[in-house]
DNA sequence: CATGAATGAGAATTCATTCAT
DNA sequence: AATGAATGAATTCTCATTCAT
């Protein structure tokens, strides 16, 4: 029974992922779900209590993923600012940003463009927004470390910054290329802004 | 008359920009637009064929300043790599953007991103494939010029950094900046990309 | 002024006939009738209390003509049987229902196939009855004078025959036809009715 | 469930006849058949996709009847024209019609009188067009058995009388008549049909 | 746990008619 | 007399959620 339950959840997820992915939240109907399950509507409220619920739990393994990275990077704060600005430490970072990518497209794709008009519409802009404060902490740490910083970036710049890179991933998603492609990308990207962050800060 | 037909129009396509922007295309209905315009629902449609129509003439604005600046930066495909990436002139083309921006930030951000069910919701990503195709032409013409310059940039990458340009605004938009912050971004921005973009070119 | 408004209620009734017969009385808006006009929405309702009765309107000259058919041959009451039983007596006679169709082509089709949803829709039906009615009157007329005629003809033949001349007119319609081809169905139609009645009748 | 189902769907089939037969196709509403079924309007469309199919379905068993025949009688091409035209052979065709009418009556009226705006508006031409079709190969045929035939009957004349039985049927319908009414109505009618087309053919 | 029928509010759009100008 | 903007009710159809079975 509870191995019946569990496969029956499982379908309904996965019927749900691809009917999200097709027509995004808004258009997608609790109907086209069942069926694509092979379940009675009804039955979808035994498990989720609603379509936001049963969106979110969809996007569960993807927003994870994030929040648990977050946390991760939260502990790296007492990381020196000299040793961030390695290509290897930087590629290792992105490079881990691509194993979720890669490992979670459809998800991605959902939780970046079809989200709309469902709870998780703002995950992007909330997340940045967090990820921001958390390196204007790491920044103001910097500064005792190392006085000679030209600490005055603007928050902005940071935040941008933060954003330019789920962008990256974003388009990596869009465009649908190979593992090898990807690493190329990276590393393009990484060597972008090494050089322009050195120059900002005057290292 | 006349004049206020042209006042219930103003009025409802003020309503309809004050709700596009509240909730997105989608979740706006006619009923709610004809309510924050102070008129009867059925009046909408003598001034409006469809919801659809209604939304592209709120956008008018900012979709024909977009495409007006995409026919004139055509004409510049003349101007000379090296010429190009002096600060001065990226600062310029810039800030063409940010007046444009500046001027509608509400229009752009419905634009951005509250299109999603109309006829507008690729508007973003189909622009800035003309545009990555534009440049795409420009390096090909440089090539010719500067044989010395590494021209095996991705064109991947050259899309990415449109798209990037694009962020920048929305985060610029969703930020509530002053002119003055706009334009020390801006600076930060053009540094950051002339740095990145000498280096990668081998300038 | 006089004139003028002559001249505008004309071209309404025009363009009403035109709609009319293209789209049928529901499907056509009086937005379209004044569109085809020329003529601004409201002043219809100057001219035309209704859309019933504009359509009524339009169709006066064949509801009037047929009434006026009626009329007159109400008087041919005092007309004997065994005369009207002669070709010649029944060609003029159709030939008569014949030239008001091919004077109205279109107001026949709208009345006919197009007034659903009007005043007018049962016309063909009350105007059948009526001269069923009449019809009946005559036989019984005809009795009298004639009492070896064969009278026991139900009155739903009587009825079914006045039907078949307007189903006949209709297909005429359908089928535009030229004149001499509708002569020869005339021909053949009467033959065949003279045939079918003098045998019921037993004359 | 199972019953309630039919019961509902019976329901509701039942009250769009009634609506239909009041009213007609353009003038009924969802809401009315919904209500005059004591549904919501919603569940409506959990039976059927569309008011254009609900009207469908609802006059499926005429169509169905009507099609039915049709096909057996194409069977019959090989019939001998002279056979055909005995009163008994007659006589059972048309019965056959009449029964299928008189178990059907309200449906035939709508079928006939009620379809505008729906998909069927065009039935009774086009199967009337395509009865005289296959009339129209049956005389061909009967021109090679019996050479002295008259066969030069305008194709019009073959299509009128199609519509003919058709009117008659109509006007069957419309004066509720008993069994013995129709039968000797049929009779009359057969009668008046022989002995025309006996004189037309000049058997 | 499972079903899918049922609900009822809400969507966009149409349209005859009215009325201020 | 003429305009066409304005109204508001009506149209078909959709859909998340509930509930009797």
């Amino acid at each position: 029974m509870q191995v019946l339950k569990d496969d029956i959840k499982k379908r309904i997820l996965n019927a749900a992922k691809q009917e999200f992915a097709k027509r995004g939240f808004i258009k997608t109907s609790m109907r086209d779900i069942a069926k694509g399950a092979g379940v009675g509507v009804g039955n979808l409220y035994n498990y989720f209590p609603s379509k936001d619920n049963l969106f979110n739990e969809v996007l569960a393994p993807i927003t994870a993923a994030f929040y648990a990275m977050f946390d991760r990077h939260h502990s790296t704060n007492g990381t020196d600012a000299l040793e961030m600005m390695t290509q290897d430490y930087l590629t290792s970072s992105v490079l881990e940003y691509v194993n979720i990518i890669n490992g979670n497209r459809t998800l991605m794709k959902i939780l970046f463009f079809n989200a709309q008009g469902s709870s998780l519409e703002n995950f992007k802009m909330d997340f940045t927004d967090k990820a921001t404060e958390q390196v204007k902490v790491w920044f103001a740490d910097q500064k005792k470390r190392h006085p000679h910083i030209n600490i005055n970036v603007s928050n902005f710049m940071v935040h941008l910054h933060t954003v330019w890179m789920f962008t990256m991933f974003e388009e990596i998603l869009m465009h649908k290329m190979t593992l090898t492609e990807i690493r190329q990308i990276i590393e393009e990207y990484i060597t972008f802004e090494t050089i322009g962050w050195k120059y900002l800060l005057q290292v």
